[in-house]
DNA sequence: CGGAATCCAAGATGATACTG
DNA sequence: CAGTATCATCTTGGATTCCG
């Protein structure tokens, strides 16, 4: 359905609503974004990578859990948005190297705040949840 | 090994030791609470709800092209973390209330930082992308 | 070593219909 | 109004295999 938007003379057009960068809204290129960043593995790269350059195989020994194919897919998807910087030596056996860009680390701060929130409150969070569902 | 720290907190500085803690086990239950509020409407809902209560049909408009399923899911999953407070009031029609509780709050502070983040550096993102993927 | 390609299982998502 | 139930579909995730 079409969400709000154009109701008064005011002519607030979707494209200056988009360009502004509305997550709420559902054609905005920001849902993608936070899409990627948020994804499963997109945050825990992004975490990883704060302490520095990585190689493919010690992000995958880091993140437990992940496989290649959906770290590899994450990376890319980071890299696409310029999060990460991806620099492949001309080596054999191949070498490549992952770090965050100027921008990435910046997201990945604000990651870094999400997660070191849970795992803060995590004891706090559990409690809530026994509560919750424990009745049975 | 690199970093045995486990729950002592407190001391150890961020950048020394970007936590390779709990998040980054495959069994940590802190995984399973990022992903609900970093899942795609679990972290609209937040947000949105920063800005009080609201029902479930104002959620609905609000948060552009969700359905009621999704919708109902998502709020369900931060009612059990301990994020959201679910009232409902027996009338006819029916009448129910969404909102944060304080944990839910500061979870929400996060992700608000996030998205706004992302908003406010929309326009360099795209702009970084447009250089990645446009023509070879 | 660092992937890409393929296949398959599992889960997320959405439109519709229905209920209290 | 605020959901739930159902079914069809799209996307994720993982294991395996192959390549430079």
């Amino acid at each position: 359905m079409n969400d709000s938007v154009s109701t008064s003379a005011g002519s607030v057009s979707l494209l200056e609503r988009i360009r502004t960068g509305e997550v709420l809204a559902r054609d905005c290129p920001s849902r993608e974004i936070l899409n990627h960043v948020c994804s499963r593995w997109g945050v825990l790269v992004l975490v990883v990578l704060l302490d520095g350059m990585h190689r493919f195989s010690e992000l995958r020994r880091k993140i437990g859990g992940v496989s290649e194919k959906m770290l590899s897919q994450a990376l890319q998807s980071l890299e696409q948005d310029g999060f990460v910087e991806r620099k492949a030596l001309p080596v054999v056996p191949p070498h490549v190297e992952y770090r965050l860009t100027a921008m990435g680390e910046e997201v990945a701060l604000q990651m870094d705040g999400l997660t070191s929130w849970i795992e803060d409150n995590l004891p706090r969070i559990l409690a809530a949840r026994e509560g919750k569902v424990a009745v049975g």
